[in-house]
DNA sequence: CCCTAGATTCAGCGAATTTTCAGCGAGATT
DNA sequence: AATCTCGCTGAAAATTCGCTGAATCTAGGG
């Protein structure tokens, strides 16, 4: 799949560091927060994550409950006599209890495995927008706002009513300005990867924001013939 | 001195300022405060400290008594020369004549370093509570009225019988004014992690909350469609 | 044991949203 | 200019989603 290069509009670069045995969640994990803006970290065992955390001070810290011989509560511990991190750890479902252990410990929330990647972002920035560190939270160009808290979305001031696609469509230009997106890679980022439907799709959420946006002749979301779209001034 | 306030029928968050030169602490105290829903301000040195209150004018000042250079006692004179900020000192247990001193110039209480969150927290309402300031304690937004202490919830100045549930749904959306609460995070918050009933529930609730805030038709309770729902006014 | 308040489940309805589709027209290619 | 590709458009069809009213379940108090 290709690389998608990230805004450099983007004020500050949040951080994250990942901490889980199996390499499959970690890379998993690591595609998508570096696909968010965020600097990754990883680490695969207890100790290194302590280490790593220390090294680095993340915003957050993505926290397997599972690791063998250190476990997560240990590492929480550790980490929390240290640095005020936020935390929020994984879980498969049968490991119920320890959940609670989790939360005790001081974790800011927890996500039970599997999970979605969208449900564990959605996480990550409601802890830390408690913690008053809303990075990433509003995206704004060319005269839209797009604040994926509230969901608001203005244009020229004015608020705009998206559906949740559109506002997929719309928050996926706004992480990528001036990027030419293909087709292929917006489908898989706003319908997923397992969309077998009709390209044309694209062709018309494309004309609904242009219509909500005004943007007509288009000039905010331009047409790259043969290749997808692209969002400009 | 009149308080700086603002319009009771705002939705406010109250704000902190935290005043100590030892990371550790504040980061500790930012995230306790940022937890209870306050906006956090940091300062490390007492000019520092002076310079934040006069611009931030937060409701509350969290004071350590030793700073290098510049005590707290010189910045609580400074402060409360300019502004009637409530102020809590914080000193080490060997410090303890230093609390006289403190009380004369004017903090409101003090809090003996090793303490509990939660016991500075229970001060800062008291503090506040006594100064007619009882922010953090009271949720409010657009009419709506919830009293964390007394579980008593008012609309429009009319006391509203909630249930359990029904107030811990409140009190959730109070405390996110205006953020759109998936319904992931909603079951997670009220119903708890181990919850796997029906997600139909939290229609029933909202439905519940709407008619007993005569939100018809939902004005205060708005449905994100695809998402959850959100508190505004 | 019954009664009650509260919590939860459930199925059907209607509206909002998503998806499909066929025809049209602008650019590109020859 | 003829042809072809590809994107645009309007509208219909399919689907999803939240709302509702009522039934069921549960725990606690009398």
């Amino acid at each position: 799949m290709a690389m998608l290069q990230q805004s450099s509009t983007t004020e500050r670069q949040p951080s994250v560091l990942i901490v889980d045995d199996e390499p499959q969640i970690v890379d998993f994990l690591q595609m998508g927060f570096a696909y968010e803006g965020f600097s990754v970290f990883a680490a695969h065992t207890g100790p290194e994550a302590v280490q790593a955390a220390a090294a680095h001070k993340p915003d957050i810290i993505i926290l397997d409950i599972m690791l063998p011989g250190f476990d997560g509560i240990e590492v929480t511990r550790h980490i929390r006599r240290v640095h005020d991190t936020a935390i929020i750890m994984l879980t498969a479902k049968d490991e119920i209890d320890d959940r609670v252990a989790g939360l005790d410990v001081g974790a800011d929330d927890y996500v039970t495995k599997p999970f979605a990647f969208k449900e564990l972002m959605a996480r990550v920035r409601a802890v830390l927008r408690r913690r008053g560190n809303n990075i990433g939270d509003i995206l704004t160009f060319g005269g839209i706002t797009l604040d994926r808290g509230t969901r608001v979305v203005t244009c020229d001031g004015q608020p705009i009513e998206l559906t949740p696609r559109e506002f997929d469509l719309l928050e996926l230009f706004l992480l990528h300005p001036r990027q030419v997106l293909t087709r292929d890679i917006i489908l898989s980022r706003v319908w997923g990867y397992d969309y077998f439907g009709d390209d044309n799709i694209i062709e018309v959420y494309i004309r609904h924001l242009r219509e909500k946006l005004h943007d007509n002749p288009p000039q905010l979301l331009q047409t790259v013939r043969g290749i997808g779209y692209s969002l400009r001034g």
